[in-house]
DNA sequence: TCGATAGATGACCGACCGGTCACCTTCTGA
DNA sequence: TCAGAAGGTGACCGGTCGGTCATCTATCGA
């Protein structure tokens, strides 16, 4: 629900101004790691060193370990990203009424979360390798889950308002939200998974964000079979 | 391409039998634990524990150790098994040459893919997880790769058949198979995902297979608009 | 200038795990 | 019945890594 804080650092001692970007370097480091090595795969070692600091100094920032660590990231660069997208293409206040006006507005929400990860490679791993498991506190894990339910109930909505407005055929909303949100996970998935190649150039095509949300928009909205003939 | 020997083990020795079904034990005992844990997280010691065996009889068996135990199954498992389906629901003597073919035939392949790892959700997590981190090996990767491609390629060809028999929109053929694929497997990591969360009972519907292939294939086929009043 | 406090540091510890190998059991064939 | 081979076994080794803490440094107020 609620977005990262705003926050100017403009009203923050000089203390505090260091400290969060010290913090700033350490989260950095550790989404490249991460990203790199996946969470068992990556060493704090290696995040200390990156981020140009002392092991020990981690531990301050962060007590609760590579645990928290990992769980910070997530929070803010994956979930608070996922959020200022539904609420940047698919706010409340959007009118979905016409076949095009939902057409547009989903177009431009796919084609935010392609491009949102698509510049941010390292992001897209964290999201996509191993989510669940390095959660190991439930409590942790719970927290996840309740961020992801909020997005998913979020868009939706959306559906739901384009459904009862009577754009698009009457789905069940959850399910054709769940497919949506799949559906570009697949998309992306696939194209983490191709850069992992390093031989035989894959035949994966690039992603090229405005071209795959084009696709999968026409594919999704207007279906892949011609039209009976009209 | 190939698909796994049709070799009966009628005509086997006991002794080659029984080396057969201690293989196939371990590659079971694997698989739980590797579903469980993810590739760092399994343990040598777990599986062969599991598996009953003492953890040398693994390397007599699997001299590579866990990577070769873990690239075992994978080529065994799960692409075995994606070639079994696009095999027995996309064969290239399959007509899909109407409308109503093409969209029976690959509502029978999203159906068959679903099943498939809905049944098994050992060989779901092994498919999911972190495939590409766990081949280390540059050349076990390159196998892999060439395996995807291959699965890639052969889905491919039946949209081309489609598109070119008029039943399908003129669009890019490898790129309407990727995101069919990525489709799917973007609804099996949701489920794969939701299943990790023991404490809130998470909104995600449970996986019906023969819904969801029917929700997949209306929405794709069809398109998610009502159609333009005709 | 000088104590005192906050905080940075990395050597160190202990747990864990992949992989090895000397030993032992079991089966075979004569 | 028994010698020898085949192969199962788990204690052990070495390396790795998350986490700790005594020590050191830099900053600040007096």
């Amino acid at each position: 629900m609620e977005l990262t804080p705003p926050v100017s650092t403009a009203d923050l001692s000089r203390r505090d101004r260091e400290r969060l970007a010290r913090r700033q370097a350490m989260m950095d480091a550790a989404l490249g790691v991460f990203g790199e090595r996946g969470f068992e795969g990556a060493t704090l070692d290696e995040i200390a060193e990156r981020a140009e600091f002392g092991k020990g100094t981690l531990y301050n920032y962060f007590p609760g370990g590579k645990d928290e660590l990992y769980h910070a990231l997530f929070e803010e660069r994956v979930v608070g990203g996922l959020y200022l997208i539904v609420e940047s293409t698919l706010p409340k206040s959007r009118p979905l009424s016409t076949r095009e006006e939902v057409r547009t507005a989903f177009h431009e929400f796919i084609l935010s979360l392609l491009g949102h990860f698509e510049s941010n490679r390292s992001v897209l791993r964290l999201f996509m390798a191993e989510g669940p498991r390095a959660f190991r506190d439930p409590e942790r894990m719970g927290e996840v889950v309740r961020q992801f339910a909020g997005f998913t109930e979020a868009v939706t909505g959306a559906v739901q308002r384009a459904i009862d407005s009577g754009a698009l055929r009457p789905l069940p909303a959850l399910s054709v939200a769940h497919l949506l949100i799949g559906n570009v996970r697949g998309v992306l998935m696939a194209h983490a998974a191709a850069d992992c190649a390093p031989p035989g150039a894959s035949p994966t095509p690039p992603l090229v964000p405005s071209e795959t949300a084009a696709l999968i928009t026409t594919i999704l909205f207007d279906g892949l079979l011609v039209p009976a003939d009209a």
